[in-house]
DNA sequence: ACGCGACTTTACCAGCGGGTATACTGCCGA
DNA sequence: TCGGCAGTATACCCGCTGGTAAAGTCGCGT
């Protein structure tokens, strides 16, 4: 007997939900370990017992240690993607929407997830993994690349080496990952603020 | 018989000289190790046979992985201070001594002791030895933060947030250490030329 | 010639960490 | 009432890695 066609499977709806549900508590709650104490050094074990449940638990969720970390990262790539995409999308000259990107991207840098794009680094991936990730990092690139250019040509923005420019605005924004604390001095929209300002006058023709 | 009372030990001259070089060779080696796989997942194993030896004989030289690491980038936090001191020593109004600063700092990043500096996360050393590591880190950020608050008091510089600021100039440098090819089509003074320029705009008055 | 000490190696250990086999529990539909 | 299934736990395996013991080896001064 065939399940109805319009939904094989979903006999429940909010199953589902539950299950992604947990699947997301795993992963924020890993990627906050990551962050803390690195990838390497963080056990599955130590993520298990931080959420009150055992390894197996965890594997009953995700396949390997790999996934929950390659996971953590599309999270956050996600976001700046989402961020940065929308911005160079709106009106405006390359240098007003640059400014509505780097304050999304650096805003991104303040989040679990973004902070551990930045801070992962491509050798603790799987090859396969690694690849993924390299490719969703080179479309960021590529957005916050071509809104320079669009800058240039529009006379809003003057660099000299376009290229080198996006390597160090980029580099400003993602080292934030490594200094920002949530019990900091100052709120995230302030340091997005802040980092808009400061890297606007670098940019500006 | 004692030996001679102006030089106990060193019978030989030379053998010292043979040895220091020798731990030089591990550190290098280890360091271009680590920053290509990252610390955790180079094995001692890996290190001993790019160099084409066996592990005890490292440990002949260090006490252990955690002192090898420290070492190098103590290495590259001795370069950088050295550079950075000796640019804000100079003579010059705040911005002109920045830009030295920021040169030196750049090329340092293009270094792999440097690298190392830059890659290595607190998490991975020993407590006492992150303990040093970041005092020493915080020595390097002092020099940066004075610069801009003298180039402010000197009007040569303008920053909203001198500590935000301080960041992002660092963010943008550090991160160097983690795009940069020795084969790629830049050479390391191109970079460090680039990179002056950029972030000068963003801090001159 | 010889012994001493710096250096190097072979062989090994102990612990840890990713991942799994297996069995238990409780809920749902029939 | 019963079968089945999602989810959770106990106990375990095995490979890897940091680190070491002990046995050479080589070159030098005497």
């Amino acid at each position: 007997m065939p399940a109805p066609a319009d939904s094989p499977w979903s006999d429940r709806p909010d199953a589902d939900a539950e299950r992604q549900a947990k699947r997301m508590a795993v992963l924020r709650m890993a990627a906050r370990q990551f962050n803390e104490n690195g990838f390497r050094a963080t056990s599955m074990a130590d993520v298990a017992s931080a959420l009150q449940v055992t390894k197996p638990t965890i594997y009953h969720y995700f396949a390997s240690k790999d996934e929950i970390l390659f996971e953590c990262v599309r999270m956050g790539l996600a976001q700046i993607r989402e961020g940065t995409a929308r911005a160079a999308a709106r009106g405006g000259t390359g240098l007003d929407r640059m400014q509505d990107l780097i304050h999304a991207y650096a805003l991104a840098m303040t989040e679990d997830f973004g902070i551990c794009v930045s801070r992962t680094g491509d050798a603790e991936l799987s090859p396969a993994s690694r690849a993924k990730f390299r490719a969703l990092k080179r479309e960021i690139d590529a957005i916050l690349r071509g809104l320079i250019d669009e800058g240039i040509a529009d006379g809003s923005i003057r660099a000299q080496d376009p290229q080198l420019a996006a390597f160090l605005v980029s580099g400003a924004i993602n080292w934030i990952a490594h200094w920002y604390r949530p019990d900091g001095p100052k709120s995230r929209d302030e340091i997005a603020e802040g980092t808009v300002e400061t890297l606007t006058r670098a940019l500006s023709a």
